[in-house]
DNA sequence: AGTGTATCCTGCAGGC
DNA sequence: TGCCTGCAGGATACAC
């Protein structure tokens, strides 16, 4: 998916229009990205107002007020388009809901592979799920401290550990491999054998990414838009991800690309050594 | 506890 | 041109 600086893209740019604007129903042309009915969706929907946009880990959250809060999980391929009035209304492929709004507008989500999900939850049953998440990687709370003492108790690969999004939320494939990249950590090593150091390079270098790419309005590598519908320009930053063959920017070795997990793992063999 | 596998679904690049 | 395979930003459920 869309990582957490496409996230926070997105949510910026929804921020801007929605707070203010009700939805007036919505469009079910895939029910299958949702947990109900599409007639119970439309129900509970019905012509509430939009109060808030928010993120939670790759999460995108929309406060509506009395139906609670519309949790949309772009999966890999998904995009959530504000369509102002004015805006030219070219509509984007493999449409899935269009909600068109009041007094005018609409928010359109469009999914290739329908992986995402859209799920309206009461507040309550939201603050359960995201207690399930684990810190945000941008937050205060998450202290070198407290970043360490995690990686102590777990003795999965490094990689594993960052994708987990109960043990830290936001972080997926691109952002992982760029991490461990500048943090000069090897996907492999067990999250439990990061000295302090380490593990504080690696807080730096999760945290300096994800900051980068936001600026940069996060990764396109084919689907991922913003909320007007444009291309994020981090990808031309990346180091490693995608980079299978290519020099090092550090040191021109070639840089690998290992599978596990089932996914692929992006790293430079000299410069995040599996030992020292 | 952790890991490998399968699942949801479609599209595209590359090999032949 | 067309067919086939592998691969893709994610998340979850299961067996071992």
């Amino acid at each position: 998916m869309p990582e957490l600086p496409e996230v926070e893209t997105i949510v910026r740019g929804l921020s801007s229009q929605l707070p203010g604007r009700s939805f007036r129903g919505v469009d079910v042309f895939h029910p299958d990205l949702l947990d109900e009915s599409s007639a119970s969706f439309q129900a509970r929907i019905a012509e509430s107002k939009i109060t808030h946009v928010g993120r939670r880990g790759k999460n995108i959250l929309l406060s509506l007020g009395d139906p609670g809060v519309l949790v949309v999980n772009l999966g890999m391929t998904g995009r959530l388009l504000f369509l102002g009035p004015g805006d030219d209304p070219v509509l984007p492929t493999h449409l899935a809901l269009t909600f068109p709004l009041a007094p005018d507008g609409s928010l359109l989500y469009a999914d290739s592979r329908r992986v995402g999900r859209l799920r309206i939850l009461t507040p309550e049953a939201w603050a359960v799920e995201s207690e399930r998440l684990g810190p945000e990687p941008l937050g205060r709370a998450l202290t070198p401290a407290r970043f360490h003492g995690a990686l102590q108790a777990s003795r999965a690969p490094i990689r594993s550990w960052l994708l987990d999004q109960r043990r830290i939320a936001g972080i997926g494939n691109i952002y992982a491999a760029e991490a461990l990249f500048r943090a000069g950590v090897h996907p492999f090593r067990r999250a439990r054998t990061l000295t302090a150091p380490e593990s504080k390079r690696l807080l730096q270098g999760i945290r300096e990414v994800l900051r980068e790419a936001i600026r940069a309005q996060g990764t396109t590598l084919r689907d991922y838009r913003t909320a007007s519908g444009t291309e994020g320009e981090f990808r031309q930053a990346l180091r490693v991800y995608g980079r299978e063959g290519k020099p090092c920017p550090t040191c021109k070795t070639s840089v690998e690309r290992i599978v596990f997990g089932n996914r692929s793992a992006f790293l430079c063999p000299v410069c995040q050594p599996k030992s020292f």
